[in-house]
DNA sequence: GGAATAGTGTCTCTAAGACAATATGTA
DNA sequence: TACATATTGTCTTAGAGACACTATTCC
C-alpha cells in the first residue's frame, strides 16, 4: 500500500499520473529520459496453458518435463512468451497447437499469476489459460508424444516447478465451479455420448457420486441434449442412448 | 495458431521448449545479457483498478482524465505500471491509495486484457483489479480531489479511452453474478446498514426492482446479519433497525 | 390524525435430493 | 436364463416469487 512511483517505468497507461512525456504536456519530459533508459526493467509476461483431459476415467493434465535449471527435471505446466505482436488469446492457442496439435478446443483465461518470486530468473508474470480436451480426438496423438510431456492424474501429481501447484488447484476450482452452472463438461466429451459417460465426468471433477436418477432428471429437464437415435454398446447388457449437444440451447444448467 | 518460436523471446517460463541452454545452471546472468539486448522486446505491464462506489444513489466509477497523447482529454480508468519487485496486488492497492487515500477495500482481480492493438504507444498488457468502496469512508476525500479525477454513474459514462469502456462492461458482469452467490454487495456499504439500503444496493447493481418482503426473509434467513441493537431514523417517519455484517457467518448467499 | 417508510406471513410452484424396481441387450 | 447396465417415478423438503396489510415515528 505505500506510495511508490508508477511513472518510474517510463509508460502510463490509463488517465492520470501520466509518466512521461515523450507525450506532449511535459508533464514528465524529465522522467522518461530518466527512466526509459531500462533503468528500469520490466517483467517478462509469459502464458500458461493447464490442459485437462479425461483418459483411463481420470481427470489428467498435461506437463512438460523441464530440462534446465530452475527446477530441472521437475514437471511444469506448458506455457511460453507472448510475442510481441501477438494476442493473449493466441499465445495460449499456439501453446496449446504446440502441445497437442488439437484445434478448436475449450479455451479460457482463468487467472494471471505475478508474484515477484515466483520465477528466480527473474520476474515473470504469467497469464494462465484453462483448455479442455476431447479425449477422442486426442488419442491419436498421445503415443507420438515425446517423453518429457505426459500426463497426469490431476488427484495424484508430481513435485511441480514454480508455484504450478497453486495454479493448478485454482484451476480445479474453477472447473468445479463452472460445472454447476455452466456446460463446460461437455467439452471433455466427444460429440456423441451416453448420459451415463456425462455422469461419470461430473463425478469425477466434483469427486463425489451423484445419484443417477437425479442426474438424468436434471439433465434432460434443460433441454441442452439432443436424442441421436444411435445407441453404444458395450459389454454384454443393454445398450445406452447416445445423445449430444445442442448448441441452440442456451448454454446455462 | 501458427508455431512460432516461443523460445526466441529469450526466456522460457515452464517446462519445454526451453529457449536453448544458456540456463544451463548459472544463473539468470548470462541470460539477462544475452537476451535482454532487445532484440525481442517485452509488452508493458500495468494494473488498472476499476474503483466503484455507491454515490447519491447511483453505482459510480472512478476515472481519470488522460492529459496527453493518445486519447488526450478523455476518461480512464486509473492505472499504472507494475514496479519490478512488487506483486500485481500490491501495484493495485498502491494505485487505489494514490486515488483514494482509502485503505482495507475489497479488491479483486478480474481479468487480463491483452490485446496488441490496445494501446497504440505500445504493446501493453494491462491485469485489470476490481475494488469496491463503502461510500461513508469516501465522503472525506471527494471534495478535496483534483478536477481530472471525478465519478461517473455506471450507467452514464463519458466515452473512454482505450478499450476501457469493455473493461467497464465485463466488471459490471462480473459484479452483477459476484452478487448472486456471495456477500461482496456489503463492500460498498458502512460498517452499520439497514436492509433498505442493502436492498437499494441489489437493485441499483442489478438494474431491477427486489420484492421488499422476499428479500427481507432471503437475507435474514442466512443469519449473515447481526442486529446492532439501534436504529436509523431520517424523515419524519417510523426509524429502520441498523444491521451489522457478521463476518463469522460463511461468505455465501 | 396524516404522512411516510419499516416491518411482517401465506400460498404456490419449482427444483433438489432420497430412494428401488423394471427393461434390454449379450452370451 | 444369467448377467450387467440402462432406464424410469414418487415423495419430501427447501427456496423463490407473488402478493397486502399493520406498525411506528414525526409533525
Amino acid at each position: 500500500m505505500e506510495e511508490q512511483s508508477t511513472a518510474s517505468n517510463g509508460l502510463q497507461e490509463s488517465g492520470r499520473d501520466e509518466p512521461q512525456g515523450r507525450e506532449v504536456v511535459a508533464t514528465s519530459e524529465a522522467e522518461a529520459h530518466k527512466y526509459d533508459a531500462s533503468k528500469y526493467e520490466r517483467p517478462s509476461v509469459t502464458v500458461d496453458v493447464v490442459m485437462m483431459s479425461l483418459r483411463q476415467k481420470d481427470l489428467q493434465v498435461l506437463l512438460v518435463k523441464r530440462r534446465s535449471w530452475p527446477y530441472e527435471g521437475m514437471w511444469a505446466i506448458p506455457g511460453g512468451f507472448v510475442n510481441i505482436d501477438e494476442s493473449l488469446e493466441d499465445a495460449a492457442k499456439r501453446e496449446l497447437q504446440e502441445e497437442t496439435q488439437v484445434e478448436n478446443v475449450y479455451l479460457e483465461q482463468l487467472y494471471t499469476f505475478g508474484e515477484p518470486g515466483r520465477d528466480p530468473r527473474t520476474r515473470v508474470i504469467t497469464v494462465v489459460y484453462f483448455a479442455l480436451l476431447d479425449s477422442e480426438r486426442l488419442q491419436v496423438k498421445a503415443a507420438s508424444d515425446a517423453v518429457d510431456v505426459d500426463w497426469f492424474p490431476v488427484y495424484d501429481l508430481p513435485p511441480l516447478a514454480f508455484d504450478h501447484q497453486q495454479i493448478l488447484e485454482y484451476t480445479l476450482n474453477r472447473l468445479r465451479g463452472k460445472l454447476e452452472y455452466t456446460t463446460i463438461a461437455f467439452n471433455l466429451l466427444s460429440e456423441q455420448f451416453t448420459l451415463r459417460e456425462l455422469q461419470r465426468v461430473y463425478e469425477i471433477i466434483l469427486h463425489k457420486k451423484l445419484d443417477k436418477r437425479n442426474f438424468r432428471k436434471k439433465i434432460l429437464s434443460t433441454g441442452i441434449l439432443e436424442d441421436t437415435g444411435a445407441k453404444k454398446m458395450e459389454g454384454t447388457h443393454r445398450p445406452a442412448r447416445l445423445y449430444r449437444f445442442n448448441p441452440a440451447a442456451e448454454h446455462e444448467l
